[in-house]
DNA sequence: CAATATACGACACCGAGTGACAGATTCGAC
DNA sequence: GTCGAATCTGTCACTCGGTGTCGTATATTG
């Protein structure tokens, strides 16, 4: 629907007037289904939801919080069904800024939210430095993988992908102290 | 000036003819100074800019990437003056949505020119996605230090909690290899 | 059928940002 | 110093995203 017009005339140029005439709907009724312009086109793509998060409680308590990661995240990969669509959302989502933040910010609150998962753990007590370094490691792995996925236009092993970086990126195995 | 504004009655519910009267100006003139609003507050604050791409152009080409980014980040660090008014920024950019958005899109560019410059060393040719990996993981610890610098009031010294992250989060020595 | 909740349209409004035009200011050439 | 050009600035009008208010249909429930 709106996503083709988007892909037609480019978000910017795509008018929220437009957007909800071709849809049936004033400009008001829009904005009583989306909060903003942009969550029309995240309506389809899940942006990592909650079930990340909740698998990651699920894990182990004394796992490594990186291989933790490394395993959810793995399998939410392979379990989202990649297809046309996603690639075109994604491309329009790239090619503008205003989505792109949009998207970042969506992240932001999932990091925080796997960040507390990763220090509610009972037994360690993760440094919240700590935590939060790993966790945005992991969303900058899932950015990066996104990234060159869509710069092969959908042909690369997002998990394949995935796995290398989370090999490549490899936290020290003794974590370094702080200092008193 | 804006920024006492902003500071006062918070970033959205400062309009931008406030600003401007503030200043002494329409706000048809502001905007001939400040591409948006936004960038008010990014005025003072030094976002990563050229420097550091020069610096890692003029590192040894036979360096480990992520060493070099290592060096010049920390040598970075340690030049910049963190007054008092960078913390309260900060706190602004923090709290506000869209200056966060804004951030993060400037650090978007900084991380593309930080990309090509790990790729056109002469020799040895970087992947891409391992470059970009790189980067993005760099600009994390930058992120994670600023927001953990941010969380204890300026207390915390920058430079040492760059250099924990960078060693907590080190690659691999041997670099994994892509599947044909 | 009546009472109430929910959805939608219509209208007015605000703030960010832009284009166009007119008047002022600065600055260099002569 | 004068003239003319370039630059700066204010004014007005306009677009577009987003919100508050209100009146009115269309269910939904008893």
């Amino acid at each position: 629907m709106a996503l083709d017009l988007f892909a037609a005339r480019g978000f910017d140029e795509t008018t929220v007037d437009e957007i909800a005439q071709a849809a049936g709907l004033t400009k008001r009724s829009f904005f009583r289904y989306f909060p903003a312009k942009e969550d029309v086109v995240f309506g389809g793509v899940d942006v990592t939801g909650e079930q990340v998060v909740e698998d990651i409680r699920a894990r182990p308590a004394d796992e490594d919080p990186w291989e933790s990661l490394h395993q959810v995240l793995s399998q939410w990969e392979r379990q989202i069904h990649t297809s046309e669509q996603t690639l075109s959302s994604l491309r329009l989502i790239e090619s503008t800024p205003s989505l792109h933040a949009r998207l970042y910010q969506k992240r932001a609150q999932w990091r925080r939210h796997v960040s507390d998962a990763l220090r509610d753990r009972p037994g360690v007590q993760l440094d919240p430095f700590d935590a939060e370094l790993l966790t945005n490691a992991a969303a900058t792995i899932l950015d990066t993988v996104s990234q060159e996925w869509l710069r092969s236009d959908g042909t690369a092993d997002r998990a394949a992908l995935l796995d290398r970086a989370f090999a490549f990126l490899h936290p020290a195995a003794t974590m370094p102290q702080k200092m008193p």
